[in-house]
RNA sequence: GCCCAGUUGGCGCAGUGGUAGCGCGUUCCCUUGACAUGGGAAAGGUCAUAGGUUCAAAUCCUAUACUGGGCACCA
């Protein structure tokens, strides 16, 4: 017998134990197309948050579908070294332990990083293992063992043999504080205030000179020139004179460029190519020099004379000053500008020229164009196509090197005289490797063909690749999706996946992002422990919207824990309903015979097959919302509200078919509606398939080995939902005037029903709703209405319920009043469709039909309640 | 500046042409043999604004406002 509330933490152990030792989720092989995913590896960065649990949940929902209608599946775990991210995490660690990163040297770091590693996968495989991950353990990747890196050495020397990759000083976005430069993509935006600073360049030899408008006069010290607009008057008498920079007085050119705004500033642009992209580029068109004014350590360097050594900030600050105190600054605004800032630590970017590897990229983008084009590549919801493919179009070469020691290293070996060369080892002696690393992304761009062992031709590659799908946050579709089809398109001509799915980020109730500074983070492991692994789940699913941001709200989860609750003590319901005897039975709803349906069970076998028809459909599209929302309704508001409240009548009856055919649909329709939520909520569903299995003939250790249950018969049955739709609603009036006349429970009660349906209700329907409604006795009214009773109205029937002495006829009045308020209200809008219908060219006959029935029934609804009206005036 | 989403009861969200729904919260009643992690009932929204298309608009179109995001930026 289960427990009377579901406690998580056993069932989950202890399936977790038994999928385990079984090797469930090693992939599956077969004839029909395959279902793949690789998963994003996490970062080795830290626990896994939220968002992990979110993308992750996703995916095992996907898979467990895809495996549950019978398609063979392969979910690919692993995680990923994470670059500048867990260097990061690594040097605060030293920090913290006083340990200077250049003192351990690069040997220890390293060692020190893989301990790190070995730690971090072992905590984050757990947490997906305790999320109930189907993962194929026995594949896990990651993406520096040795298989990965040989795939990365494999796909640098094609490049490089292929004139794609290439060395040159280039000007990079630098991050002074991680000590290395970021592809364009990996440096975000942040508008801060700021000033606008207008500064006077005197002219060589005397004269008035120019006025430059500037946001970093600290970069002065590098200018190599002072660039106007060709068309702009006020400075044209200057163009091929020289002006002096202030303070140290080197003499540059002014120049015309079609660049500058005229309107901006004072006009006058001070270029400085070897620290801004935009002045890099001038300086190409004019053949300008490029002057380092600071260094890779953020402090000012020689080229600032007596400035040199100070910080980025300090040398501003005393730049201005100075500028000041010289009467140089002719003034000072404020201005607002969005600053390029390091995605990783958040620190101001400083645009850096130095030599570093390249990527082209121009060559590489064109089939992944022409996959999106030509619809190998979808993006789910398509709303982010249209981003993906102008980044795809406006894309710059990709700085791949990092000056970091965890990574990938360059394999590229140098010496003095000689043409570098790519190697995995050292050519000889005398050669020097390159110091720096890869990109991280190098590696992730690889992943969906390394974790099959590309570069050899394995059958797992041939199987599993391309893969079906991949799901991923939106926040890294240019930084990893773009790339990996880049890289699986120009490595074996085909798309790495064909479909992206794109989930949103999961924010705090209030909609804001999640961060640790705030405060507002979301552990999934404490909600877990809270709730239950399957509530977390399910409170994920039921709100991932395809590309929406989720609102976390603990309520959430609370709620589906609930339901979780719910669909155990509805099996468990259905379990002590089922005689032990009746172990092997095999209830089976096959074998029902139509003609004993009663309009109950032939109503919920209608719903149960719409419901799962809904939930498999929007699972194959990637909709888990609207898939968990049907199942939770279907489940809570028809299976028990309803289903299990009418069996019950049946169920303490005598034995008999009568009987049967209830156990059989209580137990049929369980256990498919289990198997839908599968998917969503692993743990709890395979416990009860488990104690439910017995008795409807099954002996698949797993659900997942079974699959979902297939309908040898159309249940749909349009009719008997209309019908039930009736019976609810005249049920429901008769609950709502027992609340609203607060009739206690206690008190018996009889009614009386009259209008069309009375003959119906009262006759093949009695025992519906006398249960329902609590009536003692329910027979057809005869003659007038008696005096001292209230009334309830529904579609099709009345009810008078005698309570003589109990009715406040005010209150009374009051009550119908209202509804008849709200009947005249759809008379109104039903008479509106009804003309506009009938006065319309072109509407199906049978639209017509259906407005008219809707309008008769308010009509008739509306003048039940006139009448009753009318004699409450004189009870 | 360009582009994309969103705007629906207190909060979070469904709802792609035909009488506005769900969850949470709120109010009232109820410990009746599955479940108080429960049951019943109720209150609460002229679907951002202004136009338009249509017999009919939350839904389609246009514009505006606000919010979020992507891209590109004036130094």
């Amino acid at each position: 017998m289960l427990e009377k509330t579901y406690d998580p933490k056993p069932v989950e152990e202890a399936r977790l134990a038994a999928w385990e030792a079984a090797k469930l989720y090693k992939a599956t092989a077969g004839t029909a197309v395959p279902f793949t995913i690789v998963i994003p590896p996490p970062n080795v960065t830290g626990a896994l948050h939220i968002g992990h649990a979110l993308n992750n949940t996703l995916q095992d929902a996907f898979i467990r579908h895809q495996r549950l209608r019978g398609r063979p599946t392969c979910w690919i775990p692993g995680t990923d070294h994470g670059g500048i991210a867990t260097q990061n995490v690594m040097e605060k660690q030293l920090k913290a332990e006083k340990v200077d990163r250049q003192a351990l040297g690069r040997a220890a770091f390293l060692e020190r990083m893989q301990a790190w590693t070995r730690d971090c996968k072992k905590t984050i495989l757990g947490q997906l293992r305790r999320l109930g991950c189907s993962l194929d353990w026995e594949r896990e990747a990651f993406t520096m063992d040795e298989a990965r890196a040989k795939a990365v050495f494999v796909a640098f020397k094609t490049l490089w043999e292929k004139g794609l990759i290439y060395r040159g000083e280039r000007l990079v976005n630098w991050c002074v504080r991680c000590g290395t430069a970021l592809s364009d993509i990996e440096v975000e935006r942040e508008e801060r205030k700021g000033g606008l600073y207008h500064i006077h360049y005197k002219l060589e030899g005397g004269g008035e000179g120019a006025v430059v408008a500037t946001t970093r006069p600290e970069t002065m010290f590098g200018d190599t020139a002072v660039a106007v607009s060709p068309k702009d008057s006020r400075w044209t008498h200057l163009v091929g004179k020289k002006v002096l920079i202030p303070f140290i007085s080197r003499a540059i050119p002014v120049i015309a460029d079609a660049h500058v705004d005229f309107e901006f500033g004072t006009g006058c642009l001070k270029v400085t190519p070897a620290h801004d992209q935009a002045d890099w580029e001038i300086g190409q068109r004019h053949g300008l020099p490029a002057i380092k004014a600071i260094g890779p350590d953020g402090k000012l360097t020689e080229a600032a004379g007596l400035y040199a050594g100070l910080s980025r900030e300090k040398g501003r600050d005393q730049v201005i000053a100075d500028l000041e105190s010289t009467g140089l600054l002719r003034k000072k605004e404020d201005h607002k500008s969005a600053v390029q800032v390091c995605y990783r630590c958040g620190s101001v970017i400083e645009p850096l020229l130095s030599l570093q590897w390249f990527v082209k990229q121009i060559e590489l983008a064109k089939p992944a164009l022409k996959a999106l084009d030509e619809g190998q590549f979808k993006i789910y919801p398509s709303n982010w196509t249209k981003p993906y493919r102008d980044w795809l179009v406006n894309m710059r070469d990709w700085c791949v090197s990092r000056q970091i020691w965890w990574g990938h290293r360059i394999p590229v070996w140098y010496k003095d005289g000689a043409e570098p060369r790519v190697s995995l080892e050292s050519p000889g002696p005398g050669w020097t490797q390159d110091p720096d690393v890869l990109d991280t992304w190098f590696s992730s761009a690889l992943w969906p063909l390394s974790v099959f062992g590309w570069p050899d031709k394995t059958a797992d590659l041939a199987y599993y690749y391309p893969t079906s799908t991949l799901v991923t946050g939106y926040e890294i579709l240019y930084l990893w999706v773009a790339r990996m089809q880049m890289m699986g398109l120009a490595f074996e001509g085909k798309v790495p996946f064909s479909e992206a799915v794109i989930h949103g980020i999961v924010r705090d109730r209030g909609g804001k992002k999640m961060s640790k500074s705030i405060g507002n983070v979301i552990d999934p492991l404490l909600m877990m422990d809270k709730y239950g692994t399957d509530a977390l789940r399910f409170s994920l699913m039921a709100q991932a919207h395809p590309g929406r941001d989720i609102a976390f709200d603990e309520q959430s989860v609370l709620a589906a824990r609930n339901f979780v609750n719910k669909l155990w003590n509805s099996t468990r319901f259905v379990l002590m309903n089922l005689p032990e005897s009746s172990k092997g039975v095999r209830y089976q709803l096959e074998a029902l015979s139509s003609a004993r349906l009663e309009l109950a069970d032939a109503w919920i076998l209608s719903r149960y097959q719409a419901t799962l028809a809904k939930a498999q459909l929007h699972l194959d599209a990637y909709e888990p919302a609207v898939a968990a929302e049907a199942l939770y309704a279907f489940l809570w508001d028809e299976f028990c509200d309803w289903y299990i409240e009418l069996a019950k009548g049946r169920l303490t009856g005598a034995e008999g078919v009568e009987k049967e055919a209830a156990r059989t649909i209580l137990v049929g329709v369980l256990v498919g509606t289990v198997k839908a939520l599968h998917p969503l909520m692993p743990f709890v569903t395979e416990e009860l398939y488990g104690a439910l299995k017995p008795f409807v003939g099954e002996t698949t250790e797993f659900i997942l080995n079974g699959g979902y249950q297939t309908a040898a018969r159309d249940w749909s049955n349009p009719a008997a939902e209309k019908e039930m739709g009736l019976l609810m609603g005249a049920v429901t009036s008769i609950r709502s005037l027992r609340a609203q006349l607060n009739v206690p429970l206690g008190l018996k009660i009889k009614a009386l029903a009259s209008g069309p349906l009375a003959a119906d209700v009262v006759g093949k329907h009695n025992s519906y709703v006398s249960l329902l409604a609590r009536l003692e006795i329910l027979q057809a009214s005869v003659g007038p209405r008696p005096a001292q009773s209230a009334t309830a109205v529904a579609d099709g029937v009345t009810f008078y319920v005698p309570l003589a002495g109990l009715i406040d006829f005010t209150k009374e009045r009051e009550r119908l009043a209202k509804d008849l308020v709200k009947a005249e209200g759809d008379i109104g809008k039903c008479e509106a469709k009804l003309n506009n219908l009938t006065a319309a060219p072109n509407v199906p006959a049978e639209k017509i039909v259906e407005a008219k029935s809707q309008h008769e029934a308010a009509v008739a609804r509306s003048a039940r309640l006139k009448e009753t009206l009318a004699v409450l005036s004189w009870p």
